[in-house]
DNA sequence: CTGAAAGCGCTAACAC
DNA sequence: GTGTTAGCGCTTTCAG
């Protein structure tokens, strides 16, 4: 059995409350902490988080709950975000629900039996339904990569239909009219988000827009996949096609190259998110990438607040974080 | 506050025994079951792990210690892990090191602070010294893609000779003689044994190995970056080139997209275990890819297993359990 | 600054 | 099958 804090008191002849104060980084006597500090040495003491966390109800650790865990936005961002816990003493404890609403509710619950001191999570379901038991607990919460409509959450997200805009508006800049969209449908926030930058570009430019020239599906491989070579079959095909996702661009690269659609001689196109593709695809891929240091570390800090926070906190706003996306340039659009 | 095992008790006049026989699957009365259960519905009763974690010693938690998250044979491997685990109803709590030893072992500290019921760790320090504290406290212990050569843990990994033998047999069976390797340098445990297949296929093959083909570095995209620009560079080049792993691929294919160095025509070469690059690279790179769901999965069934069993089970030999590589086709590999 | 004592929420003998 | 009673290891008043 490893050392207790009773340990320590035999060991010195002080009380519990003595060494709990010391283990707390409060004041005591010179000579006591000599001596403490010695016990702790030889009796290879540490501090027992677990008994810790009942007596204070923290257990200084957050819970950060995922769709995909084997995904470069989410593990880069996870990455990020225990880093920066950790280094205020919390732990991660990780929940890949796989994009299942089932999973993503069991996993809150899990959570909070666990009774992490706070949950960061990129939403899976539309409705924030699955996590009124963590309000309920008053389990501070931060969304990544999208809000509720309610707008009654910290979020940390990016300015979709901004992005979106900004990836079309450079296609028609260029020349193109006939632009595509490969991206998913309505019941993805960000999905949403970036239909309408593409709507409103399209728009601000006085282009018509065409159904079908708009490919809406599941934000999977397999769409980027087939929507492209459906959009390359057409008699009367797009000239731009715009990747709004990471899933889908893969996929659309994948297409592309099997089928030997060449960008931008056939086809200009821009992806989403994947700045890894970009360096190693040729040509290079123009790219719209989001700022995923600053969203994690936005939303580290932002939970890290809430935790440092007093109880009164609960009144305060929640904030909500827009970050901006850029645009990285590439070869794979062709000027028309 | 959330509701306690005692207001179950207040609510149904049972004793503190039997709600906790009941929350634990023992037998109970059917009517004192349904009266248990009407009260948790009503108070939306949780049990509290942690308090569950101090009087049982156990805490359903297990730490994942990686040296980067973000990457694909980590995020793939825990994600796999964590779902094991969770279905078992263990949680993970997981470390990122960023191959830094001294943040190596800070985190075993952390995670043995936090009571963690076992560790499974892809090593970054080449020595195992920084995993005596957790022997000591008898945490159990699960290492994936190394093991320690005095043997003694608990160790899932694949044959890197073999791996690496048989990419180099694969080159020189398509005519290649002069083959270079780039590798990691002997302070890894992983570039060792590649690096020794390489000499074993060389040999074999009756085939001179030299020196100067052989560029040993950290293992980072720079190096493979580096290394292939400085191989193409020669005089008297190697007409194939082992790209020993993930980080040395990334960086050789970049290498060679912006010098415009071709694959096969100029040289051929055969990647390590990115999946993804191989399929959207064109053209396609062979790729020695590793078995990262089996690893995943031996290295959560051992924990597992470790975690059931009772105490003699200390004494059980550590189980090394080795797994194998394949090598996948591609296009990037000419025959001379 | 230090000590005594109560208690965090749960489990686990041990009687009944 | 159920109740009583101790703790698990720590923090935290409250006195002194």
């Amino acid at each position: 059995m490893a050392a207790t804090i009773r340990d320590i008191t035999k060991m010195t002849g002080l009380s519990l409350a003595t060494v709990s104060k010391y283990l707390n980084g409060g004041n005591v006597l010179p000579k006591n902490r000599l001596a403490i500090e010695h016990a702790i040495e030889v009796l290879h003491y540490e501090v027992n988080e677990v008994a810790r966390g009942l007596a204070t109800n923290r257990t200084k650790t957050v819970g950060v709950l995922i769709q995909k865990l084997d995904n470069v936005f989410a593990s880069t961002i996870i990455a990020k975000i225990e880093d920066m816990l950790r280094a205020r003493d919390y732990g991660t404890i990780v929940c890949d629900c796989r994009g299942d609403e089932k999973l993503e509710e069991e996993a809150i619950r899990f959570l909070l039996g666990k009774r992490v001191d706070g949950i960061i999570t990129i939403p899976t379901s539309r409705s924030s339904a699955y996590l009124q038991s963590a309000i309920q607990r008053g389990t501070p919460l931060v969304l990544i990569d999208r809000a509720f409509d309610d707008g009654s959450f910290d979020s940390v997200y990016v300015d979709n239909a901004e992005a979106s805009r900004e990836a079309v508006r450079l296609l028609i800049e260029k020349g193109h009219k006939k632009i595509a969209i490969i991206c998913g449908d309505e019941g993805y926030y960000t999905a949403r988000g970036r239909l309408e930058g593409y709507f409103q570009a399209m728009a601000r430019a006085d282009l018509p827009v065409y159904a079908k020239y708009i490919k809406k599906g599941d934000l999977e491989v397999s769409h980027g996949y087939n929507a492209i070579r459906e959009l390359m079959e057409m008699e009367d095909r797009p000239t731009a096609v715009f990747l709004s996702n990471y899933e889908i661009t893969m996929g659309a690269v994948i297409a592309m190259n099997e089928t030997g659609i060449r960008f931008p001689e056939d086809v200009s196109v821009i992806g989403f998110d994947n700045l890894l593709l970009s360096q190693v695809i040729r040509p290079r891929l123009y790219m719209v990438v989001q700022p995923m240091e600053e969203i994690a570390q936005a939303a580290a800090k932002l939970m890290l607040e809430r935790l440092a926070g007093k109880d009164p906190d609960r009144e305060k706003e929640p904030k909500q974080i827009l970050l901006h996306t850029s645009i990285l340039e590439g070869e794979s659009v062709r000027a028309l």
